[in-house]
DNA sequence: TCTGGGGTCCTAGGACCC
DNA sequence: TCTGGGGTCCTAGGACCC
């Protein structure tokens, strides 16, 4: 199966995923400024899911209000998230992946996944990955190639839309190195600043950093982490093992903001009714419960509960409404949330399931 | 402009034990 | 009045990602 050559990292990308599906069932919206978010309606409650690239040009982006996104793009088309058919699009994507030869394919999200593959060509080998996902689905996708896993991830956005790109321990600093550290997968806005407190602006700074000053501010583990995010560092290894849930939640915005008890109590029970469908579905015990709560005008707090490792109904009920009870009084929630974490399965309790940082 | 909904993982600090 | 050292478990909360 293998082509020889050494071990590569890359990372696939679908370009405007969610977007570029509707419009594959809506032809007629191709080259039209398409914003996909909530239920498809700008005077609700929501955010943008994706935005096609004619909608990108004017600004918007995934994450953004619906409401200002329509201010912005005025002819916009604006449609409803419909979950069900990227996660069947999806489906077909990673088949394809996975048929591609001597690879092994590590599932991020709905439109992203690491492939590993040891060969000479890699460029080669990223062209046929996207020539093969193009004819089998009609979607387009980039792909980043690496030594590493993050350095595959970061190198896919220097190929967007539809390129490739090669990031290496040769010419990581050269490429990353000026840049701000924000533009690090895994550095947000909260880290960032705080690695501003310490002197360090940019990916090389983070790179050639002392460890004790980000051991002090982080930690132990995340201090070095980051160092080691700065020069790119890190495993090569993409791992097949199947995904198992932690938990599952569910959360719901409130159109308008709700604050009298008989409201939140009614809310939370219909959560906790859909939570523990879906857990019921996976056929593992609760050991957790949580509740998330977003007061307004935009405060959230959350609330966790262990429970006896159990299938029953009541229990897992019971301890979430002792939550439900240390909601502040008289305060309009704009947001309630209920989790339930699952026992994790014999077979992956020894640390056998992968996890989603550490690499 | 006013911030969704689904997740994961890390850390701090208190309680408790020996 | 001043109070060890080590460990585990639990809860709350922070941060990030897609």
């Amino acid at each position: 199966m293998s082509e020889g050559g050494r071990r590569w990292v890359l990372h696939v990308d679908l370009d405007q995923f969610i977007a570029a599906v509707e419009v594959l069932r809506h032809p007629e919206l191709k080259g039209m400024p398409v914003i996909v978010g909530g239920r498809g309606d700008p005077t609700e409650r929501a955010v943008v899911s994706t935005a096609s690239y004619e909608a990108r040009a004017f600004g918007v982006g995934s994450g953004m209000p619906l409401r200002l996104a329509a201010r912005k793009v005025p002819d916009a088309v604006i449609l409803p998230v419909d979950a069900e058919a990227y996660t069947a699009a999806s489906h077909e994507v990673m088949a394809i992946l996975r048929a591609q030869p001597g690879v092994v394919v590590q599932v991020l999200g709905w439109d992203e996944a690491f492939l590993g593959v040891d060969t000479d060509d890699p460029e080669a080998f990223a062209r046929r990955t996207q020539r093969a996902v193009l004819d089998g689905t009609r979607l387009h996708c980039s792909v980043g190639i690496g030594d590493t896993l993050v350095r595959a991830k970061v190198a896919t956005g220097f190929g967007k839309p539809q390129g490739v790109f090669r990031l290496t321990a040769d010419n990581w600093l050269e490429v990353m190195g000026a840049r701000a550290t924000i533009e690090l997968w895994g550095v947000g806005p909260k880290v960032s600043k705080r690695l501003l407190g310490l002197g360090i602006h940019t990916v090389t700074e983070l790179a050639h950093s002392d460890e004790a000053p980000l051991v002090a501010e982080f930690g132990p583990k995340m201090g070095l982490w980051y160092r080691q995010l700065g020069r790119g560092d890190g495993s090569n290894v993409v791992d097949d093992t199947p995904w198992v849930a932690r938990g599952h939640g569910r959360e719901t915005t409130f159109q308008e903001n709700i604050v009298d008890p008989v409201d939140i109590r009614r809310a939370a029970l219909e959560l906790f009714e859909q939570v523990l469908a879906d857990v019921t579905a996976e056929g593992r015990p609760v050991v957790g419960v949580g509740l998330k709560v977003r007061y307004a005008p935009f405060f959230t707090k959350t609330f966790t509960r262990k429970v006896a490792e159990t299938f029953d109904r009541e229990i897992a009920l019971g301890k979430t409404m002792e939550l439900v009870a240390g909601i502040e009084p008289d305060r309009p929630i704009r947001l309630l949330g209920v989790r339930l974490e699952m026992a994790l399965p014999d077979d992956a309790r020894d640390g056998h399931t992968p996890t989603r940082s550490g690499w």
